[in-house]
DNA sequence: TAACGTTTGTTATAATATAACATATTTAAG
DNA sequence: CTTAAATATGTTATATTATAACAAACGTTA
């Protein structure tokens, strides 16, 4: 039921900026994009960053403090995220690799510890950046 | 010979807080830390940071912002690394999995992009945390 | 329609990180 | 040696990212 409850307006105002965004986009560019909006303060963005990261609608790229639209299917994979990152034009990339995630979900670590989530980003050179 | 390498004065001092440190350490808290010691501005002990994960003696936990020492053998590890983070103590566990490292190495997405890097952060539940 | 959970608005402030500039120290080449 | 280049330091100021605390409005649903 996750995916049906509806937003609410700040939550629609962010998470359409992100979407339509090309790039992961930080909050207070976000912040700043919405001011003509009414929504004036960092809370607000936060907020509603918070509630769409749990809903699956966005991801945050941890090492960037950057967020973007979820490219899989917005349910449980929220818990299960990849990305690969170009390290010179920036670009984000949701990585949906089914093999990938099966592995990576079945990863246990020899002290028994039981994991709920995980990120992994991937750094490196995109293919129109290797080319320049 | 990145091993070899000599420390400096600031850079000794961080090291030796974070490797001595039972959770991984956020910049501010070492600044707190090394005050005795005459390193009185964050940028000191950014820049040592910095410098100290070039080198692969240390990491960044990067969902934390918290730094912990490398536990593997601070060569080339530092551009492929996994973390277990318990989400009740905070624990954090560098792990070393010669499959898992070897299986994300070879990763390719197929966009054709080259990886030369990687950070997983794997969230949940330690063992003696689950018990209680 | 009352009660509960969620969302909003707002001000203030905390926490994390870098810019810019001046100086000192170390390293390596000539 | 010694001078140039690279690396490290010290310092002040400021940018960037994120949360605390409080009050009010909205939206379910019992």
């Amino acid at each position: 039921m996750a995916q049906t409850q509806t937003l609410s307006k700040n939550q629609k105002i962010i998470l359409d900026i992100i979407e339509k965004a090309k790039e992961p986009l930080k909050a207070y560019s976000i912040l700043f994009n919405v001011q003509k909006k009414g929504i004036k303060a960092p809370l607000q963005v936060y907020r509603a960053l918070e509630k769409l990261i749990k809903l699956g609608k966005i991801h945050k790229v941890e090492s960037r403090n950057a967020f973007v639209a979820c490219k899989n299917s917005n349910c449980e994979i929220s818990k299960a995220t990849a990305f690969s990152i170009c390290e010179t034009c920036k670009k984000v990339t949701e990585i949906s690799n089914q093999k990938l995630s099966k592995y990576l979900k079945n990863f246990h670590d020899k002290t028994g510890m039981t994991y709920k989530k995980y990120n992994l980003e991937f750094y490196g050179l995109c293919t129109s950046c290797k080319r320049s």
